[in-house]
DNA sequence: AATTTGACAGCGA
DNA sequence: GTCGCTGCCAAAT
């Protein structure tokens, strides 16, 4: 009877996106649209933006693409490379400069 | 309270 | 394959 599929609505989508985001495992990135769902919104624009005026230190945020791979070229803090060089780290392969493997790393919720 | 913003997604030309 | 507009909807100012 959990409906744990849909979160409280007493929480904001910050809250939300947050926890999403931040259950993403190493290694697997999630895309902005899977999330937005996620969280009750079909709007993958929120995820970000949510991101975006919080910049929680504990929110994975590189772990989180576009749903073609490809990583957010306005990514806040330094840029896709930044994001990029982040995933590489946790062993998520590129399939180009700019799009992570979903292939392969594509987090299933 | 109203307007602007926003790290996307989807479709059309 | 690239470019552009539209849609969605909550938070920030």
């Amino acid at each position: 009877m959990n409906t744990m599929s849909v979160p409280s609505k007493n929480k904001s989508l910050f809250t939300a996106i947050r926890e999403v985001v931040s259950h993403i495992p190493e290694g697997k990135v999630a895309t902005y649209g899977q999330i937005a769902k996620k969280v009750g919104s079909n709007d993958a624009r929120k995820v970000g933006w949510a991101i975006y005026n919080n910049q929680n230190p504990k929110v994975p945020c590189h772990r989180v693409v576009k749903k073609d791979g490809s990583v957010a070229e306005n990514f806040s803090l330094g840029g896709w490379q930044e994001q990029k060089s982040r995933l590489l780290s946790e062993g998520v392969t590129f399939s180009t400069e700019k799009q992570v493997d979903l292939e392969r790393h594509l987090w299933r919720i």
